[in-house]
DNA sequence: CATGAATGAGCCTTCATTCAT
DNA sequence: TATGAATGAAGGCTCATTCAT
């Protein structure tokens, strides 16, 4: 029994500190979105309803906490958009997918996460390039697919999957679906619209 | 003679202080292109080669700094794009007209200006919004214009001015161009490519 | 039984007890040896191998752990030096013992406990002071003995003691025993030799 | 004459920095022996009675405000034992003058320079182990040259060295000066004459 | 009683802004 | 007017101490 009290003792423990850090990642996360890379730690620590001391328990710096935001949305993302990859057979229809999986995101409040490569390069990022490359590449070849099937027009693919990715892009996506009244839907679709008529060949 | 001798003075030190203005706002535009908003007020001194107390003799703010700077930009890019649009004369050239020249700015290492609207909204900038608004009436009216002849496919003109707006923010230009091998004018053929493929009746 | 296995308990918790606490005095004395007082605690508690709420719930503040460590540090420089005069009838034979105890005691890896007044006074330091007194003193006397007798030439007995005492610093012994490659009975030999030279009349 | 006020302009400006850096280490250098290294640099700045940000734009970290107090006075100290070493011509007396030097010093509130070697050797203390070794070699020079002439009892002269150093370091001066109700001569006498008496043959 | 996660005051450091020269 | 030294509020991070388990 001693041992039983201990065992549940420990266990709660650790969802406790598992669900802080959970808190934690969600704040950090949300006011990163909102507010960009210049959140106070104690902003993120007060929506978190943590103590600074905590963040830094298991971040030992701003920079790794916006890292550990950064892979953690990443996987995410990721897992969405190769989801709706699978989920059709259609290279456009592929295509249509992944857009509307990344603009619903955003109706959900799920963090977006910037999908482009970054200009400045500066912040390695932990996962980022990796991410970029494995979603440019998945755009990619869906795009080639469809060349080869002649649903989509040719020209160099790379570039069009650059330029899918750009519409992608939080900003955009936010951008679009304010101008839709919120409807991200509706953005959503304007966007397909738009890009499959200039995929289309 | 003192008068003259200090008429000179005052025509030479106006001179000066024009031209010293006018090194900060190209020190603090590149920096601000170059490193974003974060750069040390005593970083655009040193590049502009005068003190701080200089800038902050024009400018009493940093903000106030950035919003110069973007007003000059702005003005510029306003310029640029109006031109552009009024040197054709079917919509589809106009709009390729527009692209084009944005694209071209950043080979010139001029720099771009986001013509996007911010959705934090957090810096009143000046005179963005006003641009913002200005340019994007300027696509919004060269698209319909291009309906209404039929040239352009029909749809919601304000939604594909914003997308058009994106796929000339400063991030896009840079991300397209440098994926183009640096070659702009081949970036900017894509993405006319594709506009015009997507913007197309 | 019931009781039985109580008490057993009780023993066993009291034994785990007071040997957590030495575990923590030996780490902590180790640890301010080392590092100086500026080790953390959590350094201490994991070097005793007991979190820290074990190490707070019997010294109430870091203060008090560090005092702790010194009164027993003390206690045991005391005994040492006490012994080492015991055993020995000419003065100048008491001192040579009493030196080599605490030259010996920094080659055994024991705690060398700082013999001499604290000039800034800053830390109460609960038993130092008395533990000088008691220092200086007893070797005061012998000093004083050995004038008497003619053995140690004469001047001012506490000036004496003071300079002797600033020989046996744990520093001094530290560093005197390096320079003799770590022979601390040389370094020693050198001390006596240099300090009964000084002392002999 | 605009030139001359310029001048005199920038004369003056450089004086009060100068005047400023001055005090900072006057301040840093009282601080750091009244207190140790764990002084706030808000003491410091406001016993030297300027803003801290004064402080961070000569030494960028208190680190390097601590290495240069230090270099400061090691300057000082050097020149002056070597200064006494040479106004001397016995060794014994060269010597004599050295412990003086290093007594009265203390008397003149002038900083104390710790010249032994730091065991833990952790920091590098920019030009401490230069200092250290001069000084070493001086004074096993000055104890050779007296062992050779006979005026000194012969044995290793590296750690009858050592052993003068031990007894001018900081805390040393300042216990025996104490305990000599702070007349420096005094306690000075009586380590010249306690060493004479070790040294002599 | 032991544990170690949580707390938050406090320190070092940065940088926008002011002001004496 | 230009300069750049001085200022000090603010933010990142540490670590002694508390407390829920």
């Amino acid at each position: 029994m001693a041992v039983d009290t201990e065992d549940a003792g420990a266990r709660r423990t650790r969802r406790d500190v598992q669900r802080n850090m959970e808190r934690v990642l969600q704040a950090a996360q949300e006011l990163f979105a909102e507010r960009g890379p210049d959140v106070k730690m104690e902003d993120v620590a007060r929506r978190a309803g943590v103590g600074i001391g905590t963040i830094y328990r298991r971040f030992p710096s701003k920079e790794q906490l916006f890292a550990a935001v950064s892979a953690v949305a990443c996987q995410h993302t990721r897992h969405c958009l190769a989801q709706a990859a699978d989920d059709a057979h259609d290279p456009l229809e592929k295509l249509r997918a992944i857009i509307l999986a990344q603009y619903r995101q955003s109706a959900r409040q799920a963090a977006l996460i910037d999908l482009r490569p970054d200009p400045s390069g500066v912040p390695p990022d932990l996962d980022r390039p990796g991410l970029y490359a494995s979603i440019h590449t998945l755009l990619a070849r869906v795009i080639a697919a469809g060349q080869r099937q002649g649903s989509i027009r040719s020209g160099d693919a790379q570039m069009l999957a650059a330029i899918c990715l750009e519409l992608l892009s939080p900003r955009t996506v936010q951008n679009l679906s304010r101008l839709a009244d919120d409807d991200v839907d509706a953005a959503a679709d304007q966007v397909v619209g738009f890009l499959t008529a200039g995929l289309r060949s």
